[in-house]
RNA sequence: GCCGAAGUGGCGGAAUGGCAGACGCGGCGGUCUCAAAAACCGCUGAGCACACGCUCGUGUGGGUUCGAAUCCCACCUUCGGUACCA
């Protein structure tokens, strides 16, 4: 019966098989460990790519390995299924995006399925669902009622493409990141998330397992600065509030010679003169036209006007002139800052520029500070020129300044995030609608919780402005207050979809609750996420984002923990076989269908698993697909045409198998626990080669052939879920291989009897010696000595010194 | 500019202080075949010897060590992140 390997036959088979049987549900009430994997779930776009296969097939394996560990697990699957381009779709072409996006859905489930990975689709989630969105609007309210979420007039990044506001975290180099338009900067009333409350936390990954990589970024995007607010006064009849500043210098404050403020800092219209009203207004004006493009630039040359007005410093007196400059961010710090030329470049760039005053108060080895300097020198000896302060070295510095200034109610010690919180309200159709009313006489009420879902009107015009229907739907944004019952206005924005993603993980847990997002019992079943793998694009996104969610959940009351997922795994990018991103235009793209049809599920899952190492990405090449397609037809004729079999358990030959078996017992189950897959397969492709030898060598013992065969079987399941659980019917197994237990490797039965060990001298290997493992120094020294090659590069010079390595090496130094 | 990762055969890559190039692709030779495909076996870093061998070789230059792809210093290149953040 030694029919061929046909992949094409055999796994639409037993996907079928294990869709009947629901072999990857993970039942709430399972006694087991629970192991929560997780894989980033796709947005409908209608094709699902080479990059979400290889995103998740290799998340599918380290699921499948922890079910053969005993665990309970879960994995589950769904779409983030809101966002623009189903809008867009139906702005160009005029087709329903609910329509849109739910065809695609369907699509991409069956793309889906021919993956073959143990997805549990009874817990499937649809975020643009009623029954998923509307707790989205509901945690959005429980942000609302525990002051976690606000609205405010303020500058917003508005992509003229998307015809939205981003947050800024989905600004990339002045762009937005998912059109590339130039982003453009814009007064805007916005709902924001205080994520600023959690920066300090979020700073802090105690308890996780989180890639570096991921931590840097976040870190660099939190952005945490230590320094002080300084407070100066305005010299302007009639302004009695300080000028505050935000400086991580405040040793430096004596040489403070001019101050800049924001174009858009709201002391502006107040405090300039007369005589400069018309620069300052044409200035403002100018800023307000820029885009944050050639704003950000630091090559650009520094521009600013004079107010008129001064500030006075609080330590010295000094009156300082007070400049506007684009160079200074409304929307860092304060929006201010105390200008110290001596020691600070863009300072120095600036004052160089408009011919202002330049007072270094640090001494340095290099630098005579009696006279004019050439260049800001941001680090010095010890303090000068700072009355009370002369002479104190820095590193004592800014902790005697910030007690001076709050001893004397100057001012005070403070820490500056340059995170800022996230705006979550897009001018869009095609999201959440945000649950809240506005009414003349009671102001913005939030939608009881009784109402919701607040539902997405049907049957909606799209215009080409891009104006969002929600505006237009008259019958739609006309309710009553749900406080007087008067005529109100329903918000009109939606919620920008990384809200959606930030609690989907939560909802897996308990899919179907209509009364809540979910039970506490479910919570405490199934959270936090053990793993979760995907792509680190997402770095400041997705995973602050739901960093945050969680933590401010837990505050609620709602979760238990600190933290949403406790090992993180980022993937590397997989790129067309010419080593570019895979694109249309590059006409570079593998088709995932293409090449389930031509090759199976199996081959294509483990040739992106054998390209490299899953973290760092890499180009696809498909011709390799020909060296896995070998591998698994060897597998294949391994169990369908077994050698004769007979009873030898002693012959050296079946000592021989049964090691190769158990030593790769052992490396592979190192290689899948850390994700190495690439050389996981190597071992396996090494060992069926064992088996291929000992069948061509003629008779095998039958207990160490069943168990070489068995072993490959199992070890190959993860990554190889179809042919694998053919061939264990074909062994005479019961269904399934996936529910059997992972092997055990027999650490004496793994182990070398003979090593073969190098022979050095003076660091050249000289010889090779096979001697009993576990040999002594003084064996391996007379073994090493005695050969030829040895004695004459030895001879007629005397050993100095010798270095053993047990089991591995000599060296033997002359 | 700053932060991070990486540079190894014709190609993807393996080896994280101890035999560089595992495994695979591609290439060359062979077995089987009327032939081809498939399958299987052998060889495949460079140079010299073309046999036993020898020398060189992991981006570049230095260093540490009995011994370095691996550790340290400087530099070059590529990729990712970030960028007037006071």
């Amino acid at each position: 019966m030694a029919d061929r390997y046909e992949p094409h036959v055999i796994e639409p088979k037993w996907r079928a098989r294990w869709e009947e049987t629901r072999l990857y549900a993970a039942p709430d009430d399972d006694p087991r460990p629970k192991w929560y994997a997780l894989t980033m779930f796709p947005y409908p776009s209608g094709d699902l790519h080479t990059g979400h296969w290889y995103a998740m097939a290799p998340s599918d394996v380290g699921a499948r390995y922890r079910r053969m560990l005993g665990h309970n697990v879960m994995f589950p699957m769904g779409f983030d299924a809101f966002g623009l381009p189903a809008e867009n779709a139906a702005i160009k072409r005029g087709i329903d995006p609910r329509e849109w996006t739910y065809q695609n859905i369907d699509r991409m489930r069956g793309q889906l399925r021919l993956m073959g990975a143990s997805f549990d689709w009874d817990r499937e989630v649809v975020t643009s669902d009623p029954e998923y969105y509307k707790w989205t609007q509901w945690w959005f309210l429980q942000f609302y009622k525990h002051g976690l979420a606000y609205q405010a007039e303020s500058l917003a990044n508005w992509c003229p493409g998307c015809q939205t506001v981003l947050a800024n975290e989905q600004v990339v180099d002045g762009r937005c990141e998912r059109s590339d338009d130039v982003v453009q900067r814009k007064m805007m009333r916005q709902w924001f998330f205080k994520i600023t409350a959690y920066a300090e936390e979020l700073l802090r990954y105690d308890g996780i397992e989180w890639p570096e990589r991921i931590r840097n970024m976040q870190r660099n995007w939190i952005g945490r600065s230590e320094g002080a607010h300084l407070d100066f006064k305005v010299d302007v009849p009639g302004a009695t509030e300080p000028l505050t500043v935000f400086t991580t210098r405040p040793d430096t404050v004596f040489g403070a010679t001019f101050m800049v403020i924001a174009p858009e800092h709201p002391l502006v219209e107040r405090i300039t003169t007369g005589g400069q009203r018309a620069a300052v207004d044409d200035y403002v004006a100018a800023t307000a036209r820029a885009s944050e493009i050639d704003r950000l630039s630091t090559e650009r040359e520094k521009t600013g006007v004079f107010t008129g007005a001064y500030a006075v410093n609080p330590f010295n007196g000094a009156h300082v002139p007070i400049w506007i400059a684009d160079y200074v961010l409304v929307t860092y710090g304060t929006g201010a800052i105390m200008a110290v030329p001596a020691h600070d470049e863009r300072d120095f760039a600036f004052a160089r520029k408009y011919g202002l005053e330049v007072i270094p108060v640090y001494t340095h080895p290099n630098v005579d500070i009696t006279t004019p300097i050439a260049a800001a020198f941001p680090h010095g000896t010890a303090m000068a020129n700072s009355g009370p302060f002369d002479g104190t070295p820095e590193a004592e510095a800014v902790a005697k300044v910030v007690a001076y200034a709050e001893e004397r109610g100057l001012g005070k010690g403070a820490v500056t995030y340059r995170l800022r919180d996230w705006s979550v309200s897009r001018q869009r159709f095609w999201g959440a609608p945000l649950p809240f009313i506005h009414c003349a006489k009671c102001g913005t009420q939030p939608v009881p919780d009784s109402d919701l879902p607040v539902v997405l009107p049907e049957k909606v015009q799209f215009m080409p402005t891009g104006q969002s229907p929600l505006t237009l739907s008259e019958e739609w944004v006309n309710v009553p207050c749900p406080n007087c019952s008067g005529p109100a206005r329903r918000e009109t924005d939606t919620l920008d979809t990384f809200m959606c993603s930030s609690w989907y993980q939560m909802r897996y847990a308990d899919p179907h609750n209509p009364e809540r997002p979910f039970s506490a019992e479910a919570a405490r079943k199934w959270f936090p996420v053990d793993q979760y793998t995907g792509g680190a694009e997402h770095a400041v996104m997705h995973l602050l984002y739901t960093r945050f969610f969680w933590k401010a959940a837990r505050d609620m009351g709602l979760v238990e923990g600190d933290e949403p997922m406790a090992r993180l795994f980022n993937q590397g990018v997989v790129l067309g076989p010419d080593g570019n991103r895979m694109s249309k235009s590059r006409g570079n793209v593998v088709a995932p269908d293409d090449q389930v049809e031509k090759w199976g599920a199996d081959c294509f899952r483990c040739q992106l698993m054998f390209v490299g190492p899953w973290d760092q990405g890499g180009p696809y090449n498909p011709t390799g697909m020909s060296g896995i397609s070998r591998w698994l037809n060897r597998l294949w004729s391994l169990v369908v045409e077994p050698p004769s079999l007979i009873d030898l358990p002693d012959a050296p030959a079946t000592r021989e198998l049964r090691r190769a078996t158990h030593k790769t017992i052992v490396a592979v189950t190192e290689e899948v626990e850390e994700f190495r897959f690439n050389t996981m397969i190597s071992r396996l492709m090494e060992h069926s080669s064992a088996l291929q030898r000992a069948r061509e060598a003629g008779s095998v013992d039958r207990a160490a052939w069943d168990e070489g065969v068995r072993t490959a079987v199992l070890l190959t399941a993860p990554l190889a879920p179809h042919i694998t659980e053919e061939l264990w019917e074909r062994l005479g197994n019961g269904y399934s291989v996936h529910t059997q237990a992972w092997p055990v490797a027999d650490r004496a039965l793994a182990h070398d009897d003979e090593v073969e060990i190098v022979v050095q001298v003076n660091g050249k290997v000289r010889d090779r010696l096979s001697l009993p493992a576990g040999s002594s120094e003084a064996a391996v020294r007379a073994a090493a000595l005695a050969l030829p090659r040895v004695q004459q590069a030895v001879e007629g010079r005397t050993v100095r010194k010798q270095i053993f390595v047990p089991d591995r090496l000599i060296n033997i130094v002359v």
